[in-house]
DNA sequence: CTGTTAGCGCCTTCAA
DNA sequence: TTGAAGGCGCTAACAG
């Protein structure tokens, strides 16, 4: 590392006290209006840039938060750190990311990260293999306010941001029915994930509303792992009453599911129709285009990380039990109307 | 920030001196294996989390370095980031991650968040917007290692990971001959990219080697905002004499431009071939599926992040001209062959 | 092998 | 309005 300037490099060549320079960096107001112009004159001149570690050390703040996500490999949690981090950046905070390939350990990994860089908070959102909390308490310990969005766990009293997983999941099977669908399948996420029971629900209102009679058989939980999902669509497919249609737990799971159907001649949406939930970039432009939810992914972010500033703040109370659910949108394309 | 536990509170409890204590979570070898012991149980029982502040004050180094990415959406710099996190992570270094929003503004902003951390090792994808690269020398006048990939600034003297977009281009091409196309079109990238030039000039010589007429009038370089991709499919596809085939800067481009062929009900691959280039995640299934030029994406990471790490550590020197060029892969679909 | 000491660069009393 | 001094938590000599 290299020769960094420093306030006594700026209080040596102006002839003053440290101290006196300082105030004029921590915008003190008790400073003379002559003295602060020549102070902030030589600092630009010699490009000094603050030794923030000094800063974290004295002041016991980092003005860092943390975001945790599970993957990077979609585009959903990329964009909503996009909208976190705008946020954030505004406040004047610094963000560190990290992502967990879904993998628990690595998600256990990441938390010992944020801890050691001191973030004054964290937006988490889970791997889909999370099913111990403990790494997450140790924040709550520690009174480092958590925001979780997404993949949330319940369980936990911290402010969350969700979408209406629900009532997206209901008006998607919903619309399944009022196109003259009879007999729905779901392929449904791991049952840790709140989301997973959440859409489920949804899609069970769904088919109880119109009187349609719920069938196991064709209520398929799997690990959001893709290369199942050709298995789990060749036995849905086989049954000797197979179904007219498919809710996907999200895009990718139906884009997969689209792939299967094809490979079989099956027509869609008339032997088979499909909705995801998530509108992925992808599912607008595979043939047919996929009929999904679509969820204000940005907005997700932004709203997660304004309510975690607001916790730094002490805005609001951290033991309020906040959840902030945002709403989806139905859009409708090729795989379930022609 | 609650309460943390210290160096001095573990010496406090077992009434010896800092120092020692200090030796063992150093790893200092001078210690007696008894008091070592208990140095680290007693750091263990009291949840004892080095503060980096105070440690990286002392030792004048960050054990962080920072990667700056253009944008977030596509799937292409999350997954080197991925590849060059996990060789950081091996080495024992944090990792700061930005992303720009394709914004030249915000890629400024990014550098002086990097400088503010003080990051001891640079990895970079510039903005299509960036032509001006002040902020980088910065660096190299603190000395701060740089390694560039991708989206690289051929004028500065630091090491760069690239693929082999001449070749890439090259083989698109010759594979478009292949198949019979005469008249090749390209949607090229911005010129301040070298990755555009690259690619143009692998598209040329592929033309030349194979005796092809290079028409100036359908190769259109364009500043990659994909609302534009339809404009320049129509003049393309509204001239006298069309081409009969398209060689696109990337995948998301050719995706735009295959769009715009289907709703003129023209051909694909008979009429309009079609090739791009990434291997983005959505070219395999969109229809048709999309011929394209598959790059190594995590390898990438991975490479630039060892690379880096060596500049870091002095095993390599930070003059010398390293240029590491990966390989691609030209994966055929049916936008060219059915 | 262990303890003492002196800072790293910054902020913040306290006194002037 | 300014200066001097102490300390944040840690590391790294220097003694012993």
């Amino acid at each position: 590392m290299s020769y960094q300037v420093t306030i006594k490099d700026i209080a040596k060549k102006l002839n003053i006290s440290k101290s006196t320079v300082s105030r004029v960096l921590t915008g003190n107001p008790h400073v003379n209006e002559n003295t602060r112009r020549l102070v902030l004159d030589m600092a630009k001149e010699l490009d000094y840039q603050k030794n923030i570690f000094a800063r974290n050390l004295v002041t016991h703040k980092s003005n860092t938060i943390g975001i945790i996500v599970p993957e990077f490999v979609t585009s959903f949690f990329p964009k909503v750190i996009i909208g976190a981090q705008t946020i954030a950046a505004k406040a004047g905070y610094n963000t560190i990311i990290a992502q967990c390939n879904e993998n628990y350990e690595t998600e256990v990994a990441n938390f010992n990260v944020m801890l050691a860089n001191q973030i004054e908070g964290l937006i988490v959102s889970v791997t889909k293999e999370t099913r111990n909390f403990d790494h997450l308490k140790i924040f709550q310990r520690k009174e480092i306010p958590i925001v979780f969005f997404n993949r949330v766990c319940e369980d936990m009293d911290v402010p969350k941001v969700v979408v209406d997983d629900y009532d997206g999941a209901f008006r998607a099977v919903e619309h399944l029915i009022e196109i003259g669908k009879k007999r729905i399948a779901h392929l449904a996420g791991p049952d840790n994930l709140s989301i997973s029971r959440r859409r489920l629900n949804g899609y069970l209102a769904a088919l109880r509303k119109h009187n349609i009679p719920v069938d196991e058989e064709i209520i398929i939980p799997y690990d959001l792992r893709l290369d199942k999902v050709k298995i789990y669509m060749n036995y849905l497919l086989s049954l000797p009453n197979p179904p007219d249609a498919l809710f996907a737990i999200n895009d990718p799971t139906a884009i997969e599911a689209l792939q299967v159907i094809k490979e079989k001649n099956l027509r869609i949406p008339e032997d088979m129709a499909v909705v995801g939930f998530s509108n992925d970039y992808t599912s607008a432009l595979i043939d047919p285009s996929l009929t999904t939810i679509s969820q204000p992914v940005q907005k997700i972010g932004e709203t997660a990380a304004e309510l975690l500033l607001q916790l730094i703040n002490n805005e609001i109370s951290k033991n309020s039990l906040l959840i902030k659910t945002l709403t989806t949108e139905l859009i409708i394309r090729h795989s379930t109307v022609r």
